[in-house]
DNA sequence: CTGAAAGCGCTTACAG
DNA sequence: CTGAAAGCGCTTACAG
């Protein structure tokens, strides 16, 4: 097992050649047919795997893109990163994941390490963004891409959801559907998204004259499903709204179970629209309303440009923003 | 940003000593006070950091891990992969994760470029194991563990699940409560662990003298809610059981869904169980009862077993087994 | 088209 | 304790 690794040099010998025409020749460079053929079987025979740490140091490239998400548990993380891994392995690199749990240090930490080099480039979906967050962020010196919504100050590629849009569109729907007392069970508003949907709903919720109520308003201490049962049973416990928004599918759906324990019908009595569209809201039942803020585009969309920037460091940074769509189903 | 990144020539040169010197006073080799002290700040003052391919080059290791799961999706997988990565890091691997998507060439072609050498290590957890993908593992040239079963005659560290034992509390539960028609929800047999557990399934149930009718036994096309789902409404289409066991979380809870859509009450009715005791379990309504199959301990398991041959590639090769416990909710 | 040689940025015996 | 030097396994100008 401890068998001598073969190396270019042994290929080389082997072949009867000269270990550049091994190297060209096995990078599909120009070179005569029969030393193409010997380097090829001799290749073969020993059974030469090219050492990747060699190579990249020669060449200043790892082959390699780190993603770092706040939760890997969280079904649209795995949604954006099946994008991602797609895009990557079309271009032949190999994806890294971290999960950086959500707090902003861990981010830093995986930021410094990366600047040893070990990836060449960065996908980063930070859930909570600080002042060191941003100012390591501005200072980042390989090509990174961050998914979610960053301040314009940083001059990074960046793809970010409409998540303003999207509590527009659910809240437009369920007061379509009659609803006034609409609760809004968010998650935490020091994360990114948190925040940008709660100042959403309040928004919205003044336009469309809803109930502002303000017991009708209630944060989770997490995006989690179980958080979001704490939450939907103190929330039920002081008020009986007709409608709950969940800051994304696992606190609507943690509603949802909370609603039905309780021997509420869902959505005669309460209906419940979620966000995010994962996979779990086609399989809840009732089937879950939710909006799909794009969480497959936003990691095709950032793989992308990543690529794109590795191919061309200087070109313009790019800021794209997902719109998002709203899919109807049983629960409102 | 394009900035020469400083080598240890170059911090050498600031700090007026060697680059030997630099070498050691990084790696925390013994060193004098003054020769460290100057090596550290002009590290620090040129924001040095190691480049990973030089090093990985020199001494042969590149202190990453890659872990090859079926379904990144699957909970019980991010339940393994936090174990796994916990252990990882704790010993100052990072961890680089793929999803094979349970195809076994998927595997084979991991194998494949994980022969490379960027990995020093691979955590190895395959759902479908034929002939070539044994053939392959019984050549691997690298310290590898396997999570999962697999035949004797693969000479690698393997960590696997009690399947049958678990079935097996499940079935011994559920006929306690007095349950005799109780159907299995299976996933595909020709996985490992929807073969053994169909397996652990006919021999329980005969021993405890439970219906053998066929009705009762189904195969969703994957360990997916949504397979799941399909299944599950094929199984009552046909007949009525007053107790399910799913082949895993997922699919016991697809089908508490299609239950309870269809007016039958949990437990009342129909008792339902799940396996792998997932985060998922806890919060539905009402909570699942599931045998836990200790995927945190397989996942601490198998990363300490190859932490373990990484420092000693010779030790002897060991087979553990994690027993199964099963936690009593509300669909029993 | 092909080969000899330099060099990527480190670590590590080997002397002193 | 410290330095000069070799070498890890590749790739890539540079000649021919």
């Amino acid at each position: 097992m401890t068998a001598e690794r073969p190396t270019v040099a042994l290929v080389a010998q082997r072949a009867g050649v000269s270990v550049a025409s091994v190297s060209r020749v096995l990078n599909g460079l120009p070179a005569g047919a029969a030393t193409r053929e010997k380097v090829e079987r001799a290749a073969a025979e020993l059974g030469y795997r090219p050492n990747v740490f060699a190579r990249s140091l020669k060449v200043r490239r790892s082959q390699q893109l780190a993603l770092a998400v706040a939760d890997v548990g969280n079904p649209v993380y795995v949604e954006m990163m099946r994008a991602i891994e797609d895009e990557a392995r079309g271009s032949g690199y190999r994806l890294l994941v971290s999960s950086t749990g959500g707090r902003s240090d861990d981010t830093l930490a995986l930021l410094d390490s990366l600047s040893s080099g070990y990836a060449d480039g960065l996908l980063l979906s930070p859930v909570r963004v600080d002042d060191t967050l941003v100012e390591a962020l501005r200072r980042v010196s390989f090509p990174a891409v961050v998914i979610g919504t960053i301040p314009r100050s940083v001059p990074l590629d960046n793809v970010r959801a409409n998540s303003a849009g999207g509590v527009r569109l659910a809240l437009e729907h369920l007061h379509a559907r009659g609803r006034r007392r609409i609760a809004f069970l968010n998650g935490p508003s020091d994360t990114v998204p948190g925040s940008a949907r709660r100042r959403a709903f309040e928004r919205t919720a003044r336009t469309l004259g809803l109930d502002p109520a303000p017991e009708l308003r209630i944060e989770a201490g997490d995006f989690t499903l179980g958080e979001g049962r704490k939450a939907a049973e103190i929330l039920l416990e002081r008020t009986l709204p007709d409608a709950v928004l969940g800051g994304n599918d696992l606190l609507a759906i943690a509603t949802m179970q909370v609603l039905t324990e309780r021997g509420l019908r869902i959505p005669d009595d309460v209906a419940v629209v979620g966000m995010d569209d994962t996979e779990l809201a086609g399989v809840t039942s009732p089937a879950l309303t939710s909006v799909d803020l794009g969480a497959h585009e936003r990691g095709r969309t950032a793989a992308r440009l990543l690529l794109a920037r590795l191919t061309d460091p200087a070109r313009e940074v790019q800021r794209v923003a997902v719109q998002p769509t709203l899919t109807v189903r049983d629960s409102s």
